[in-house]
DNA sequence: GGCGTGACTATAC
DNA sequence: GGTATAGCCACGC
């Protein structure tokens, strides 16, 4: 069959693992690409970001470094405008950076937030 | 099809 | 945690 461009087919898992970040948490790009079934493409990541921009609705602020830095530099407005998105949300950004031991979602309850599919077996409550 | 680039990551010092 | 190095892969030229 006509089967879409594997990048498309991508760039849609990265998007919907953007998507299941929960509010007032941040995920790194290696997070992201994992959860998309694609680990080691965290500049791919980045890349789908970029195209997709604001536009795409994507909590795009919610993605940070695996160090935990924003991924720009503390001199652009994009850092600014996610810096400002994530304060609003409740996740503390300093010097350039989040504490991922507290705001990651890496944690642990938050692992079944980044379940495949859990049949409609959705965590909630906030 | 090689080369440089990039919203990255892991490792070493 | 900052710098340096190596690996990674998609994209434009």
């Amino acid at each position: 069959m006509a089967v879409v461009d594997p990048s498309t087919r991508h760039r849609q898992a990265i998007e919907r693992a953007i998507r299941a970040i929960p509010r007032g948490c941040v995920a790194s790009y290696g997070d992201i690409a994992a959860r998309a079934g694609l680990p080691g493409r965290a500049r791919l990541v980045g890349r789908v970001l970029r195209e997709a921009g604001e536009k795409a609705r994507l909590p795009w602020h919610r993605v940070v470094r695996a160090s935990g830095h924003i991924a720009f530099d503390a001199s652009t407005e994009a850092f600014a405008r996610q810096c400002k998105r994530l304060a609003e949300e409740g996740v503390i950004v300093t010097r350039g950076r989040v504490d991922n031991a507290r705001f990651g979602v890496d944690v642990d309850v938050d692992a079944q937030l980044w379940a495949p599919r859990t049949a409609g077996t959705r965590v909630r409550g906030g």
